[in-house]
DNA sequence: GCCAACGTTGGC
DNA sequence: GCCAACGTTGGC
């Protein structure tokens, strides 16, 4: 049987939370991606994404917000107990009610950083990605889905050095 | 099931 | 800090 083809996705986080240096820094470079409370973000990292997807890695409220580097998916789909955690910014009392947490998480291993920071002012200066999620008004889904074609333009323009 | 009110996201 | 856009909640 053939390997499933490779898929893209674009996953944000805020830097001052947690940024790609940040993921870089955690051990084997890897961390649990989880707090994602919106479900067809959940819905995208529980049914669709597999190991070896590649991710680009954008900060949000960042100055100026862009994409920072690439990760791959390391581990799929498993629960973010974080839900149950009564402690926790990312509680959810339904998940906690049900005693099993709606939320999943996956975990990302950073692969490389981009020696060109693409901010959204550069990535708008090509045609080529104007249909990018990321770059449409009022889109605040956190785990997007990215075309072959956009991964490979973006990747070009980013000029990615290993981590 | 509708939809107004509310809360959040995120660029600017 | 503003506020447009969007998702969720809850009354009915």
């Amino acid at each position: 049987m053939a390997a499933a083809a490779k898929q893209f996705w674009l996953m944000k986080t805020e830097p001052d939370v947690f940024s790609f240096a940040d993921l870089v820094r955690a051990p084997k470079k890897t961390t649990g991606w989880d707090g994602v409370r919106n479900y067809q973000a959940r819905n995208f990292m529980r049914d669709a994404f597999r190991v070896g997807d590649g991710v680009l890695i954008y900060h949000s409220n960042a100055q100026p917000s862009g994409v920072v580097g690439v990760a791959e998916v390391v581990r799929p789909a498993y629960p973010d107990d974080l839900a149950l955690d009564k402690n926790s910014e990312y509680f959810d009392a339904k998940s906690a009610e049900d005693g099993v947490s709606r939320w999943v998480k996956v975990d990302v291993r950073a692969v490389a950083q981009f020696k060109h920071f693409l901010s959204l002012d550069d990535l708008r200066k090509h045609k080529a990605l104007q249909n990018m999620l990321v770059l449409k008004r009022g889109m605040r889904l956190s785990v997007q889905p990215v075309s072959k074609s956009e991964w490979e333009l973006v990747l070009k323009l980013g000029a990615p050095e290993k981590v």
